[in-house]
DNA sequence: GATGAATGAGCGTTCATTCAT
DNA sequence: CATGAATGAACGCTCATTCAT
């Protein structure tokens, strides 16, 4: 196994111990059993398990960003750039539970807080792609005059709920289910 | 201090250190302690940890209830029975900021996933409530014809973001936005 | 037990473990089992390991003062508190090995050095009697006139010389050799 | 870099590292980095720890003798011969504290009281001079007639308790004062 | 009933040593 | 030969839970 895959055996284990049963359900030693190395092996490639798990969070949000954006460039009407940029990120949650859950796990934590803390003037690429498109918005008038934060609440809020509700079997989301919630999504959103 | 008083003490210790520092940062001797009452003690109230974090959680539903139920069955249009009920649950939210945190660490845990899979089909009452007004809503037409998981999604999910930004501080709501944030909701959910 | 013996458990069994086999020798489990009490019981009497050490250091400190006192203030003659000072020191070592091996485990370690730094220009009561009674010593001509810590070297260096030699079995001292010893010290420090 | 710089580099990294930081701040790793090694190599030189360390103990012991021994032989007198050691060894110690504190830590471990039970019948260079020298003191009745032992530890006790004193910065020795001390410890074995 | 001292399983982490490259 | 990544036993320490007082 080379050094590249065995980090992403440690991350690959991680997340899906993580997800599945939170940041206590998940010891070093589980994590390791799973990536099959042994336990001191994860301290070669994180210097700790906060930084493991602050990492991990950095690679999955990493990943999301293509996947959203494919496609995204071409399209020139806001409406319709609103409601690819929810369906891609909405479908890449349900296509990836285990990213999702992981996601959800480390906002609600204290680690999340201050990395959000941290991160919350500087940027990350998808929330600038997002706020790039909300301040158009804004100025084109399309969209609810209202600060920025709101607006990501109205747009990815419902968006959350809906993902992890569809991830815990609490409902099917099919095709035709997901562009209804993200168009009712712009309803909230646009003027 | 009665056997009442005491329950409530342990539960407003670990309300606090639980909304305050995690599920981690709040042991149960140090939860004993703030409650000023012995360690032991804490087990005559409650099976264990668990239990104590279960009922806790209910404890706060049942809170909320008849706070946002005041005034409410005074309102007959259908729009504004909406708004009141997700205006009075924002500013309990941003009122009570313990409550609020403690509902996010609760629901994001692998508490709050056993919990809600346990309770889905039973009824908690402020469920009932909106399931009732979102089922009418349905009915006559008012809202969007989709599964009540969606519309539930589409009204709390942004408020439950706007609250949690609100609480740490990433944007600040008054009336009129909270006014506004309801509204947009309102854009979503209905027809 | 009690709490003062639970305590006075630990310290033994910590005592015994570090004298024979040094710091290393002697991880809390080992030193829990000896005692005959929980791992973890160890952490309700001491803050955590650097905090036993040191206040076992101190602890062997006190015990020795009241020792070497006895009978001491009914002395006069100047050569003869030094002889008796010495005398009762180095008997005490020879008598309470462990005590001995500790403190030169712990003088010779990270901890040790600290404390003297913290410690010296404050007071413990050994040094107290000795630095009084050198410094007499030295006003009145009858010792030679040097640096106290140079004094304390001609005394004490020897001193601890023989006892770690008698405890380790490379020689063995009796009454008689104790007392020349104590005299070729006395020499080492006279004008 | 040739086999013998680099037993040399690993030496000298180990004394850096145990000087200063004890055994336990000198974990292989870092000793093979500071050596500019791998880790692995040091076992093609060392089958272990335990044998590095003291091979190390006599790879200084070993250093020490010719320092000490430059010009003696042409001493005829026996205090100067006394002296002319003390001097030297003392000097040494203090030109070189890594040294000095690395016999420190040594004598004080678990390490150095089995070397020494080992070595004690046998002879070492440093020890066979003083050895033939104390032998003859007695013989002559120059010294006092007690065990080797206890002549050793009048001589050299007060001489490493005044080095480490010094190496620590507790006091401050100059040629004068090496001198005198050297003369109070002459005082102490002399008759 | 109330207490809090005692427990020990389980955690995150270190490090001497090995061995495939 | 030299390397340094990999190992896993062992460490110090925490904390939910029990139980003698």
């Amino acid at each position: 196994m080379s050094k590249v895959e065995k980090r992403d055996e440690i991350f690959r284990a991680a997340l899906e111990l993580i997800a599945e049963h939170g940041f206590h359900g998940a010891p070093m030693a589980m994590i390791a059993e799973r990536a099959g190395v042994g336990a001191g092996t994860i301290y070669r490639y994180f210097e700790n398990k906060d930084v493991l798990i602050t990492e991990l969070y950095s690679e999955i949000e990493g990943r999301i960003y293509p996947v959203i954006m494919e496609g995204y460039p071409e399209i020139k009407a806001f409406r319709e750039r609103f409601l690819h940029l929810g369906t891609a990120l909405l479908r890449y949650f349900i296509e990836n539970p285990l990213d999702f859950r992981y996601l959800e796990q480390f906002h609600n934590s204290p680690y999340g807080v201050e990395f959000r803390r941290d991160r919350l003037l500087g940027e990350i690429e998808e929330r600038f792609v997002f706020r790039e498109l909300f301040e158009v918005g804004i100025a084109q008038q399309v969209m609810k005059d209202v600060p920025l934060a709101i607006l990501f609440a109205l747009a990815f809020g419902p968006l959350l709920s809906v993902a992890r509700d569809h991830i815990l079997g609490f409902v099917t989301l099919d095709d035709d289910l997901i562009a209804r919630t993200i168009e009712a999504c712009w309803d909230a959103v646009r003027r």
